[in-house]
DNA sequence: AGCACGCCGACT
DNA sequence: GTCGGCGTGCTC
């Protein structure tokens, strides 16, 4: 009899033991009985009969993690401080016996030869092409429209060749249609599409026609990652500065930072891209530099003070319409108005679990709480003095939509946002009612700056900058900057644009607006200066629960036992930003390190049940 | 005192 | 994850 230790699949228990009578394999995907019911296990090694009763394992199915796998889901269980069933079960296993990490036939399937006509790449292209493939990781620094993907298609059309299989990461679901009609016409049945959205039954088609070599290209959000692809030769992590890439639910890995690793454990080639990249990836890789192309677009940036949808802005909006041009218009607030607030005791109108203000939807006629969507119906009484009625704060898309369908007649606004882009065939719809020329006003949140080309906008308005410089976050201005840069770089690709720039620090913007790597230079100056990554590591704990008394006192527990660790700073603890969400109340402790090492070894010291442990955090609220 | 609900820990 | 034990708090 054999006794094999098991971790279950997407279950955050710990390890158990069950025995059978075969020998097993580390990898080996099993079916074993728990409680009554059967679960999926990974086999993690054969240990010695334990002294109390094992059940045995029912069935051993085709499936088998690869020994590389399973090392880099402890890296990241370790890393990222998950249980290792959390860390594996982001990994999809290889199937049906083929040997782990190789296809059942090598070099060029019959599916994946190129079907389009390959792009010709300009000199320029050519050049970063040519140093990308002489590195094993790089990060190639290019503006938008620099033509970042005609060299995309030629590294994964020359893996191709080699008979090698490549992934191709976007940091957002709404990006994937649009590179998968770019993708298609080159690579055909070749590439497939991967993301949490795709239905299960396609999974299953895209894994089989990846186990038979059909498909040796993988393109789509963080989860393509872990894709069992044979003979990974390439890694592009596009529009690498994104967030998005960082998970917000256990593990909290960085799929930036794990394509890295997986590039280094597999021999692959890791690509980061960006025109405005992040400050850790500029520091850490070489840089290959994407020049601008010899014929330039030209943008003018015109910066207004203000806060709200002001004279000067519905005065170019309307200019553009009447000259029958296409505009956009960025701001970072949903809804109506953000906040509700009382003028004579000054609080805000707050959500019952959360404490965070209630944003004003009139459309839906509600109030909506954007943390926990908990919703109620509009009020005008102030909770705290009943003092009536109550004043709106910082406009949102749907209030910016009203004044301006109200104030310029005949103008057709696409609405862009979380609220109104809840599927993709919505997207999809409002896009092609743009690019036709239906409408005429793109007006949106974050998702505006997310990769999509708009070719014939030749007004852009970025409003709300100045929220996001004052965030308390010491990447703020990385954020507002690059926000800025992101949005501008998706009109006048066709035409010549104005840029119209609403902030009350129109000095920081104006010194970078032309050239990105001076901003960069400066910023990690000051990051050096401050001491904050990529020049330290940080790590954010947070503590939540429903008795503020015991989140409280869990919080200074776990700070008392840290505290013992010299080579670690803690820089601050207390509540956090956001002090409850959904009826918990939220602690947070903030640390430092001069490198990962000590920092991950006093994290690993303490009990981490009752907190959460972020590593490299990109969200402090 | 009895019952319902929700939290927490064990499961091999 | 899912199940059951147990503690808290409400009602009869």
């Amino acid at each position: 009899m054999h006794y094999y230790e098991v971790f279950l699949l997407r279950s955050s228990a710990p390890c158990l033991t069950y025995h059978a009578d075969g020998v097993l394999y580390a990898g080996s995907v099993v079916s074993v009985p728990l409680k009554n019911s059967l679960k999926e296990a990974v086999i993690v090694a054969e240990v010695q009969k334990p002294d109390f009763k094992t059940a045995e394992i029912s069935t051993v199915t085709d499936k088998r993690y690869s020994a590389k796998q399973m090392e880099m889901a402890k890296f990241i269980s370790e890393y990222y401080f998950s249980s290792f069933s959390e860390a594996i079960s982001l990994f999809i296993p290889y199937r049906r016996g083929a040997p782990c990490g190789y296809p059942k036939r090598r070099g060029c399937a019959d599916g994946g030869q190129p079907q389009g006509i390959a792009p010709t790449l300009t000199t320029i292209q050519q050049n970063a092409y040519t140093q990308l493939l002489q590195k094993e990781k790089a990060l190639l620094f290019g503006v938008t429209g620099a033509g970042k993907t005609e060299i995309f298609i030629a590294l994964m059309a020359k893996m191709l060749e080699e008979g090698k299989t490549s992934i191709f990461l976007m940091p957002e679901i709404s990006l994937t249609p649009q590179m998968e009609k770019r993708l298609k016409v080159y690579f055909g049945d070749a590439v497939a599409m991967w993301h949490s959205r795709i239905t299960r039954k396609k999974k299953e088609q895209i894994l089989e026609a990846i186990e038979d070599g059909r498909v040796r290209i993988v393109a789509g959000a963080r989860s393509a990652l872990f894709t069992p692809l044979p003979d990974l030769g390439l890694i592009i992590v596009d529009e690498e500065h994104d967030d998005s890439y960082k998970a917000q639910t256990r593990p909290r890995y960085h799929a930036r930072d794990v394509a890295v690793l997986m590039g280094q454990k597999l021999g692959a080639k890791v690509v980061l891209a960006s025109a405005t990249p992040s400050m850790t990836s500029y520091a850490k890789y070489d840089v290959v530099k994407l020049e601008k192309p010899f014929i330039e677009t030209k943008k003018q940036y015109r910066f207004i003070a203000g806060d709200s949808i002001s004279q000067p802005i519905l005065n170019a909006l309307e200019r553009n319409f009447s000259s029958g041009h296409q505009s956009l218009l960025f701001l970072p607030t949903r809804g109506n108005f953000k906040y509700l607030y009382c003028e004579r005791c000054g609080k805000t109108h707050l959500c019952p679990f959360c404490s965070v203000g209630m944003a004003l939807h009139r459309k839906y006629r509600h109030l909506k709480c954007h943390y926990c969507n908990y919703t109620e119906p509009i009020q005008d009484t102030c909770q705290h003095c009943g003092h009536t009625p109550l004043k709106s704060e910082r406009m949102g898309t749907q209030e910016a939509i009203e004044v301006i369908t109200s104030a310029i007649a005949g103008i057709k606004v696409e609405q862009f946002d979380r609220d109104s882009i809840t599927t993709s065939k919505k997207l999809k719809d409002a896009l092609k009612r743009f690019e036709s020329g239906a409408s005429h006003l793109i007006l949106g949140t974050q998702m505006l700056s997310k990769g999509h080309d708009y070719a014939n906008i030749t007004l852009s308005v970025i409003m709300g900058l100045d929220h996001i410089l004052g965030l308390a976050d010491y990447r703020a201005r990385e954020r507002a900057m690059s926000l800025l840069l992101q949005i501008a770089g998706r009109s006048g690709r066709a035409k010549e644009a104005e840029v119209l720039v609403q902030t009350n620090d129109p000095d920081f913007f104006r010194t970078y607006l032309h050239d990105y790597e001076v901003f960069i230079k400066d910023e990690l100056a000051f990051l050096e200066m401050a001491q904050y990554p990529p020049f330290v590591s940080l790590a954010r704990i947070l503590i939540a629960h429903k008795d503020e008394a015991k989140a409280g006192k869990i919080t200074l527990d776990t700070v008392t036992k840290l505290k013992v660790f010299e080579e670690i700073e803690i820089v601050g603890h207390g509540k956090a930003p956001v002090e409850r969400i959904a009826d918990k109340f939220r602690f947070q402790i903030l640390l430092k390190a001069k490198n990962r090492v000590p920092l991950l070894k006093a994290l690993h010291s303490v009990d981490c049940r009752e907190i959460e442990i972020d590593m490299d955090p990109v969200e402090f609220s």
